[in-house]
RNA sequence: GGUCCGUUCGUCUAGGGGUUAGGACACCAGAUUUUCAUUCUGGUAACACGGGUUCGAUUCCCGUACGGACUACCA
């Protein structure tokens, strides 16, 4: 087998979607098991999409979910450079052998009669309106121009475009590592630009000529190429470099959740979930669009729910580091069908790896809200906050929102609670607890249930019976992390002082 | 429209000529937690349809339907 070397390559044309993440991250997972090399190669061939600021997004979001590049723009290497647009002169002159082997041609067509021709097809009844071996002779190019009218407009500096001659009647095969084998008949390929008038080439040559150039074992990419995929190997033959050609492998597109199609922004943000890995601001609109970052998504759960989109070890284990999923990656398991993208799986991964942080790192979670707030916190008041919601958080930031409780005595109080619970004998026993408890000056969670119990069974009432309305007394709420844990941490004097807030404010509803 | 690709619980998927079609998320129920959540146990739920091939098809083949991608001097 040769040498691994695999490229992750997109166009700097806005923030890098979460479907490319995905794809950036099977060609590394590649890259790992093999000893390979991960290739970063930037694709800014149209320079009228390019988006300053993209490239740098895309570095930082590779970085983020631990997608280390080996070789590429930011890192360097041995086939420098790998900005597409800094390699402008490499195109033109494969572009020239294919005009000089009869493989490719000049066209001068305008795009009015480009339309035109389009036009002319359509009403005729023409199921593709392509620029290809039947109508390549009525255009304006160097098959049906003269040759010295060719060399006139070269010469007089005329804008031109180089296409690619596809031969008329050919089957184009290639071996899918994903979908097996395809075939398509080169009657439905037209004669693609390869070279645009600005001197710039498409996609198509600029990726089979640097693939070629750098090497590359494996294009592992999205299925919106499949169908240009025949061009690409029609190419590699006319550059006589069929024996070099890398192995495909086009991967299922990421859906939307509901309904049909592939997964786009607007749904992300229609149904309330990130779609880009961290936050984009867009430099035309300065519209904001939060990443999974600031969502609070782990990188280690965005990437483990990732390669299980399309991806399967074939075992049940489910949770995998990298390390892991570089161990048991294959492209041979890797799905045929697209996935939906279910943002509640990837909430759960991210739950699992959060429940797996120390108490202490979850502090430092913790922190960063409470220095915003102006609130001092002991380290070991957060680590105790941090394990009486270590359990019922799936975000970070939960860790603050639910929190808050710990810092803030509750003003207003569920209205629920209080009519349902709020009754005498919550009266009685919370009124004799906060004697009981005062003459503690030391509250623990053992300490608290012990005293709560003894006033509980000295007035005959069931301890259970009170427990929603202390919790409501406590923090206002109706649900929330262990009580007993609640008072050890807030302490004993703000304990007695929100239970005296309480007696004093609340009045019983229903007796 | 044309070409190509796809189709197993609501979702991600395993499986593969004879299985009680397995797991996970979500959902529901019970237990535990003297509260909510957690946890535990259990449950509902799928082979798109029609023809073949075969003793037997969810699995193989062919159609159909549905979905998707592509059909630019965009990638």
């Amino acid at each position: 087998m040769r040498d691994v070397r695999v490229r992750f390559a997109p166009s700097p044309s806005g923030a890098l979607h979460i479907g490319g993440v995905r794809t950036a991250l099977y060609n590394y997972l590649l890259a790992r098991k093999y000893g390979g090399t991960m290739i970063l190669r930037i694709e800014d061939t149209d320079q009228n999409r390019y988006v300053p600021g993209a490239e740098e997004y895309i570095l930082k979001s590779l970085a983020w979910v631990g997608i280390q590049i080996d070789e590429g723009v930011g890192k360097g290497g041995p086939y420098a450079p790998y900005r597409q647009s800094e390699r402008k002169s490499i195109y033109r002159q494969y572009a020239q052998q294919l005009v000089d082997t009869g493989n490719a041609y000049y066209a001068f067509d305008t795009e009015q009669e480009l339309d035109l021709m389009r036009e002319r097809l359509k009403s005729a009844g023409d199921s593709n309106q392509q620029y290809s071996s039947g109508t390549r002779l009525q255009m304006n190019n160097s098959l049906a121009l003269t040759e010295e009218l060719v060399k006139k407009k070269l010469e007089a500096g005329d804008p031109f475009v180089i296409r690619l001659k596809v031969p008329a009647n050919q089957e184009i095969k290639l071996t899918d590592l994903i979908r097996g084998e395809v075939v398509v008949h080169s009657s439905q390929i037209d004669d693609k630009v390869l070279m645009k008038s600005d001197g710039m080439p498409t996609y198509h040559l600029a990726n089979v000529v640097d693939d070629y150039l750098m090497k590359i074992s494996h294009v592992i990419r999205g299925e919106e190429w499949l169908p240009s995929a025949p061009l690409h190997v029609l190419l590699y033959q006319f550059l006589g470099w069929q024996n070099e050609m890398p192995q495909f492998a086009h991967l299922p597109l990421l859906l939307k959740p509901d309904g049909n199609g592939k997964l786009s922004k607007r749904d992300a943000d229609r149904m309330g979930f990130p779609i880009f890995p961290i936050t984009w601001t867009d430099p035309s609109t300065n519209e904001i669009a939060k990443g999974f970052k600031e969502t609070g998504f782990l990188p280690e759960a965005l990437i483990n729910f990732l390669a299980f989109l399309g991806w399967n070890p074939g075992t049940e284990k489910e949770i995998f580091s990298m390390p892991e999923l570089i161990d048991a990656f294959t492209i041979e398991r890797i799905g045929k069908a697209g996935a939906k993208f279910d943002i509640q799986k990837a909430q759960w991964f991210n739950q699992h790896y959060l429940r797996a942080k120390t108490d202490q790192e979850l502090a430092d979670y913790l922190f960063p809200f409470l220095k915003a707030e102006n609130i001092t916190c002991s380290q070991a008041k957060a680590e105790k906050i941090c394990l009486a919601l270590r359990d019922r958080i799936t975000f970070p930031a939960d860790l603050w929102e639910q929190g808050m409780i710990f810092f803030f005595s509750p003003t207003t109080f569920d209205q629920q609670v209080v009519s349902k619970k709020w009754n005498s004998d919550a009266v009685k026993t919370f009124s004799a607890f906060v004697e009981e408890i005062r003459s503690n000056s030391m509250l623990t969670s053992d300490s608290a249930k012990a005293s709560l119990e003894k006033v509980t069974s000295g007035l005959g009432i069931k301890t259970g019976q009170i427990l929603q309305a202390l919790r409501m007394a406590l923090t206002g709420g109706a649900s929330g992390p262990d009580l007993m844990l609640t008072m050890e941490i807030i302490g004993v004097e703000e304990t007695v002082s929100r239970l005296k807030y309480a007696l004093a404010n609340l009045k019983i509803v229903n007796p």
